[in-house]
DNA sequence: TCTGGGGTCCTAGGACCC
DNA sequence: TCTGGGGTCCTAGGACCC
């Protein structure tokens, strides 16, 4: 979907509509309704508070504005664009709209979050492309919001199509075209090649797809480990053969949270420990709406220099109990050292297993279409 | 005035077992 | 005096994705 959460808001907003947007910021009120029937909607220089941007228009996008910089950065680039809270309820709401418009037609489908599937459109054949058009009609009429679709002989090539006419576009790849139109892109349009991998590479002299391709296989694997040397190297020829997995097993459910300010240890102990009751609360209410237990309890947090540590303890039995999550927290925080503060608090729970299976622990398959 | 929240997968060392 | 090989589970950290 094309700048899913903005896109939304832009349907309940339609005045936004062409204008810079953003949303994120976190704890942030919604657009404040005027005496006179307008909406007045917070600029970006006005914001104070720690949060990143979700989602920005693509107007905001011209000034340089994405997904997962901070908000006061943002703020610099584009002072004067409109800054939104997030409404998931509304982003899930739509997510299974067009999940369903897409379903009724193509049925084979992977979730990849809230925004985006995979679609097998093997079958069709020669059809293929008129298939993927329809699709796109259909997501339309049923959301009123437009998508981009990658149509290519696997998930990696198609992922990487979606994404070279956004938005609202549609590519088409042909396996004979991934010399032509694939190795001339940068090599961290592959998914699953990130920041440090790419500054590895480009630290080789290796910038794009093709230039991965040609590396020398024992070179590449001087810098990164045996199996990570080989995906590298059959990803840069186009090749994957990971299925469109139409469901999967959960395998851990988190809750965490940032604070407003950091936190000490000791002065700030009572909100700490009320935070983290609320979080091993939310954890095991998230169990229960699964139907589900765990055995591994985890706690994570962040220092106001970034630093991250987890600790994480395995129970005898499962469990899906918030005394007793909230127990193995506090057993998992005691093992942590305390010289920084704290900025950021989560906890976790996995190996997860049906709690009615006691002796048999059943993996647990996730549901194709969790927002119905 | 940096840097959210929910996930997955991989690596690596140590304990422990046969 | 020197010390296998294979396996699983647990814990901690980090890269990456949406």
């Amino acid at each position: 979907m094309d700048a899913f959460f903005a896109s939304v808001e832009l349907l309940k907003y339609p005045e936004l509509r062409g204008e810079a947007v953003v949303i994120g910021g976190g704890r942030l009120q919604q657009p404040e309704l005027q005496p006179d029937g307008t909406r007045k909607f917070a600029r970006m220089r006005d914001y104070v508070g720690r949060g990143v941007v979700t989602t920005s228009t693509y107007a905001a996008r011209a000034f340089g504005v994405f997904s997962a910089m901070g908000i006061m950065k943002a703020a610099k680039l584009a002072p004067d664009s409109i800054l939104l809270p997030a409404n998931f309820d509304a982003y899930r709401e739509y997510s299974g709209r067009f999940k369903q418009a897409v379903a009724a037609i193509a049925p084979i489908i992977q979730n990849v979050g809230i925004d985006e599937i995979y679609i097998d459109l093997s079958e069709y054949g020669d059809a293929a492309p008129a298939v993927a058009a329809q699709l796109r009609a259909a997501v339309f009429e049923a959301t009123g919001l437009t998508c981009s679709v990658g149509l290519a002989p696997n998930k990696l090539l198609a992922k990487i199509c979606s994404d070279l006419e956004k938005p609202n576009g549609l590519t088409i790849l042909q396996p004979d075209e991934v010399a032509t139109r694939v190795w001339p892109l940068p090599a961290k349009k592959i998914n699953g090649i990130g920041p440090k991998a790419t500054a590895k590479l480009e630290a080789m002299g290796i910038h794009t797809i093709g230039d991965l391709a040609a590396a020398d296989v024992g070179l590449l694997r001087s810098q990164f480990g045996d199996l990570y040397t080989s995906w590298l190297h059959q990803v840069a020829h186009g090749i994957d053969d990971r299925p469109v997995q139409t469901s999967r097993e959960i395998k851990s459910v988190s809750r965490e949270t940032t604070f407003e300010r950091d936190l000490q240890v000791v002065r700030d102990r009572a909100i700490l420990s009320e935070k983290l009751e609320s979080l091993c609360t939310r954890v095991a209410a998230d169990l229960e709406k699964h139907g589900i237990a765990g055995r591994t309890v985890g706690i994570k947090l962040r220092f106001e220099d970034f630093s991250t540590v987890t600790r994480d303890i395995t129970l005898p039995g499962a469990t899906a109990d918030a005394a007793a999550i909230l127990r193995a927290s506090r057993d998992c925080l005691k093992r942590v050292p305390f010289e920084k503060r704290i900025r950021l608090l989560g906890v976790r729970m996995s190996t997860l297993c049906d709690p009615h299976a006691s002796v048999l622990q059943q993996p647990v398959q996730a549901e194709l279409f969790p927002a119905l």
